[in-house]
DNA sequence: GATGAAACCTAACCTTT
DNA sequence: AAAGGTTAGGTTTCATC
């Protein structure tokens, strides 16, 4: 990882489909170094893969919630995680200071389904309950890792 | 936007790099045909981008933490938007349900930077008092909109 | 959807440090 | 050995029909 694995990085990011002679003349490396340093970094897992940024609108997820998750006793990260990787409305959760154990980011496509999921994180052994703030309008989105 | 432009979009979002001729296959599409579906769909901002998903720990971004915004009064969207959009700590914002008026995700390197963008978001005009919850692990992170 | 020229990807080989 | 450059082929893109 030198400096010109992040201009690679950076480029990519910019442009996942950029071609390696592009990106190789911005860096100053001919197309094919490039191309080898982009299959390394890929199956060293530091570029974790090659997506799209689409209208939020499309996926019809426009229901936002941030929950608070407090637990009985104490309880793993790990089994956290293990729960809330099966509720595919959740984008987005850690485990956190403060009094509530986590804060899970949930985006769902109406007030029902949000609901249903929000049973489910609920019904999980050891949540004791949750405290839920829905979004009124989203004011920031920016696409990081 | 038919089932094919849902089809191309979800191959899209899994492989940003694919060729037109492999997305085109698995939806039953000659490659011109796919390559004039993907044109459209980022001429009509439908796709917002083409990008890559990194390792978190490569930005160095290591800290992060969901802050609860309360401000004076009533504060339009708009300036909150205005004011947040302005520190690059914040990932993801949104004006919420509860007693707070919004919640704010935001990403440092480390606790004195974040501290630092911190005190940026609390002196911004109509600003109360903030409260923050540190994110001790992540336990999901996935890649939407 | 098909066609063909231009661009690009890819792997093998060579050079440099 | 490790990393970059060069070349040649096969494939893909892209404008046109």
């Amino acid at each position: 990882m030198d400096s010109l694995d992040y201009g690679i990085i950076e480029h990519l990011r910019r442009n996942a489909r950029a071609g390696y002679g592009d990106i190789g003349e911005e860096i100053g490396l001919s197309a094919s170094a490039v191309k080898r340093r982009v299959d390394k970094l890929v199956a060293d897992r530091v570029i974790r893969g090659f997506t799209i940024q689409v209208d939020p609108t499309v996926d019809g997820l426009a229901t936002e919630a941030y929950v608070e998750l407090f637990c009985r006793g104490t309880v793993a990260p790990d089994e956290l995680r293990r729960i809330l990787s099966g509720i595919p409305e959740v984008v987005d959760a850690g485990t956190v200071t403060g009094s509530a154990d986590a804060i899970v980011h949930m985006r769902s496509r109406d007030i029902p389904s949000l609901e249903s999921a929000l049973e489910k994180v609920r019904d999980a052994p050891n949540v004791d309950h949750t405290r839920s703030a829905i979004v009124l309008s989203r004011l920031i989105s920016r696409q990081k890792h």
